[in-house]
DNA sequence: CTGAAAGCGCTTACAG
DNA sequence: CTGAAAGCGCTTACAG
């Protein structure tokens, strides 16, 4: 049987009350009563039973979410697993607010993490967006003992706890290996495609790509980034125009949102097809484009790990407790036709 | 606030004990009791804590995993796997035995579930080997109301309640598809690689193997499978013999464990280092084949995954709580040397 | 600075 | 067939 409070209290020779304040770090009792304390406890092997301790303190985890608003895909997808995880939370004394914010809108951000009440959540989870104010709210909540965990899209410099998505350097340097082995032999020239050079994961998929594309694949020419703003009209333009424009394209890495301008322009002409196309995110057109073989591979995180993620680590630091590095790691998936899940 | 036990008590006219009766579906409840608690279930929307519950009954979750001993670096890692989740278990009310058995041998297998003591455990996950008196040991156990589910190879007709692991079908595909493509246009045969065509997952490996091959790269030729065992130094010596009597092969598909002995055989003959290769399990050799670029492409399934799934399908199962199924969902992983974790 | 007692939401003998 | 009371392993006012 494992030891439990009431063990440590006898051993310690104090009270129930004793022994929770010393568990609890509270103020208040005499450091010889603590040492006596950690003494049992070390000696026992004591653990708290932190399911019985929650029940106690009918303990409420509250943790915010704040998303991006808008028709991207893959954060509408995050949002869709978000929900799902939040509608089976209360059984997990979880309440799961989501908080939508303009994309791309540090301020915005910022002004949302202002909104947040300190004393009404305990955990935080956001998708950053790069931006002074934004570490600077971000300073704030952490100054008031709340765990925060980026998702998707990192912001090292800041007070975050945890981040909780790929490395996009290596996403972009699995895109080139792909691109650089589909397309055999053939010389040619590569069209690369982003939502905005603002982005940092775009900016860090660009740099892996480029870095194994120059080191390995000296017949293959990386043309400069067209950006489509993640937005399917604008992607259609611009894509469209570029190929029409540019002659020996035999490949295409879009390491963006808009997947759905991408198809529409590939799928505007049959030349189009032999181009080898390495796309970003599991949607329900990259799967159709996949399968159509208009897309060659699809590189994913998977969105319902990376909420499942955040919450088991914004719990983890709530209650102090450890977490399995490897099940927090999100994988830079690749997806071909044959593998879909 | 949730409703609690004392609100459908109070709101169905009968005392706690009556409540949780009926709630935990024990006989010896008149047919109207259990109706008037049943509408104040449903009434008030109450959803037993199963936190306070296990707490109360002292619940203790007691999961055997039979796994196969032996040197295959992809089982030991299973092992391993299962080992960190032991140590952090007792946290969770869950006492993990691990029963090791002799690999590909049923009637021992069999003979370690029928050792199992019904009494003394509540779920069960094994590695199966196809065999009757497997089959029949699981019913033996499922007759007993114990939750049964296989793990990395399943046996879809016993009575097992859930299969954890890939499609190995899809991932043969899977494997056709990037040495098809990572070939190039070069015309060749292939070689096979399996541990033993008697065991289920390396047949329908093959199987998904060949029907892309055949239909997609009609100028690459699948050769007779090769069999080595599952084991180094057979491994070894087939395939080096099968690379110096055969020429043109392009690419090999190793669809077994015996990663060493391909390693070896490959970095044997510098011409040898041309052949596109693509195997299965990420394990210390697969990686470092990975980056040396012996091997091109290397199929994964998580174990870690694969345990951690294990554990809440069978938890789920004995709470008769629901799953999330994309948690449970074991992805067919591909690794280049780029995206490696 | 410390302790006795009640309570969190369930379950379990025991009694009737 | 049903209920009152105690208990699971913690925490929390309240009293001293």
């Amino acid at each position: 049987m494992r030891p439990t409070v009431h063990d440590v209290a006898q051993e310690a020779g104090v009270s129930l009350a004793t022994v929770d304040r010393v568990l609890n770090k509270r103020s208040g009792v005499r450091g010889i009563t603590v040492a006596r304390v950690e003494a049992a406890v070390a000696k026992l092997g004591f653990v708290r039973d932190i399911a019985a301790a929650n029940l106690a303190k009918q303990r409420l985890y509250r943790l915010a979410f704040v998303i991006p608003e808008g028709p991207n895909s893959f954060m509408r997808g995050l949002e869709g697993e978000l929900e799902r995880v939040r509608s089976s939370s209360a059984l997990e004394r979880t309440q799961i607010s989501i908080v939508k914010v303009p994309a791309f809108d540090g301020a915005a951000l910022a002004a949302a993490l202002d909104r947040l009440d300190v004393d009404a959540v305990s955990g935080v989870a956001l998708v950053a967006t790069e931006a002074a104010v934004v570490r600077d709210a971000l300073a704030r909540l952490s100054r008031a003992g709340i765990p925060i965990v980026t998702m998707v899209s990192d912001m090292p410099a800041s007070k975050r706890d945890h981040y909780v998505g790929i490395d996009n350097v290596a996403a972009g340097r699995t895109a080139a290996s792909l691109i650089g082995r589909f397309a055999g032999r053939r010389p040619g020239r590569i069209g690369l495609l982003a939502g905005s050079m603002l982005v940092r994961d775009h900016v860090e998929r660009r740099m892996g790509f480029d870095q194994v594309i120059r080191a390995e694949f000296p017949d293959l020419e990386c043309l400069p980034v067209l950006e489509g703003r993640d937005d399917a009209a604008v992607t259609r333009d611009v894509l469209g125009r570029f190929l029409e424009r540019e002659a020996g394209i035999v490949g295409i890495y879009s390491m963006g949102a808009g997947n759905r301008g991408v198809i529409d322009v590939l799928s505007s002409r049959p030349g189009y097809r032999d181009i080898v196309v390495v796309a970003h995110e599991l949607t329900d057109h990259s799967r159709k484009a996949l399968r159509d073989g208009l897309f060659d591979a699809v590189i994913n995180q998977d969105a319902g790990h990376e909420i499942r993620s955040a919450v088991r680590l914004l719990k983890a630091r709530i209650d102090g407790t450890p977490v399995i590095d490897g099940q927090e790691q999100i994988r830079i998936e690749i997806y071909l036709r044959d593998n879909l899940p």
